[in-house]
DNA sequence: TGATTATTTGAACAATTGTTCAAATATAAT
DNA sequence: ATTATATTTGAACAATTGTTCAAATAATCA
């Protein structure tokens, strides 16, 4: 027999219309949840939080960066790629050292409202 | 010739001591830093932020949920998993449906300063 | 120039994540 | 009881992620 397939997606059918249409309506854009994603995935590493704590207190060049955390040079600077990548944080170089410093004041206050999130 | 072993981890020398001390002491603890990145976790896949925009707007059931989303009901249901997992949904039964509503005020405040700082 | 130091990069690898599919519950209707 | 509907679960799998190691730049110094 037949199966009732006339609905969007996955022949998942909605139970109340009128409330998944309200909703969908002032959903943010497909484009924007992925942004908003993307942000909170740099911040869903225990190593890039620190980067961004470490960061928000003081200019600090690579291996200092690796110290604080414990964590090689190497890891830490592709750490440092993806959030220079993000427009997270800038740099300079002054002579063979390379300073890092946040670049974003957004990301701070993600930061602190997450970490009030987690201390209560 | 003998290396200089003498740095706590992987042979990092620490250019700029004072900075370095400074900055570790004010850094929260690492579990505080474990768990800050595991609720950014949560919200770093877009079917989840999905999830918590329309549970914050409306309490729904999972089918209601999979049409908004446009997902499968199965991968609906994972990813409701994890968000009961981390206690920020709440559900109730229903008859034969299960109805999922916001359990944490705290990540709606995470969610809007995201989508805050992804809008500018 | 060659040697040293600071950082970046690429490849390889293990670990984690998200989806799919099929099977298992759970509840209600016939 | 049998059937149908709603949801959950587990296993399998592909995709992504983070680390390590070694090699490549880049800048300074002898």
């Amino acid at each position: 027999m037949p199966r009732n397939r006339e609905q969007d997606v996955c022949e998942v059918k909605s139970v109340d219309t009128a409330k998944v249409m309200a909703v969908k309506k002032t959903m943010p854009s497909d484009r924007d949840m992925h942004s908003l994603s993307e942000i909170f995935s740099v911040l869903a590493d225990p190593a890039r939080t620190k980067i961004i704590y470490a960061l928000s207190k003081e200019e600090l060049c690579v291996c200092d960066i690796a110290n604080i955390l414990g964590n090689s040079i190497s890891a830490v600077s592709h750490q440092l790629r993806i959030l220079r990548n993000m427009r997270l944080v800038k740099f300079r170089k002054e002579a063979k050292r390379v300073y890092y410093s946040l670049d974003d004041r957004h990301i701070n206050r993600l930061f602190d409202e997450g970490l009030k999130h987690v201390r209560e």
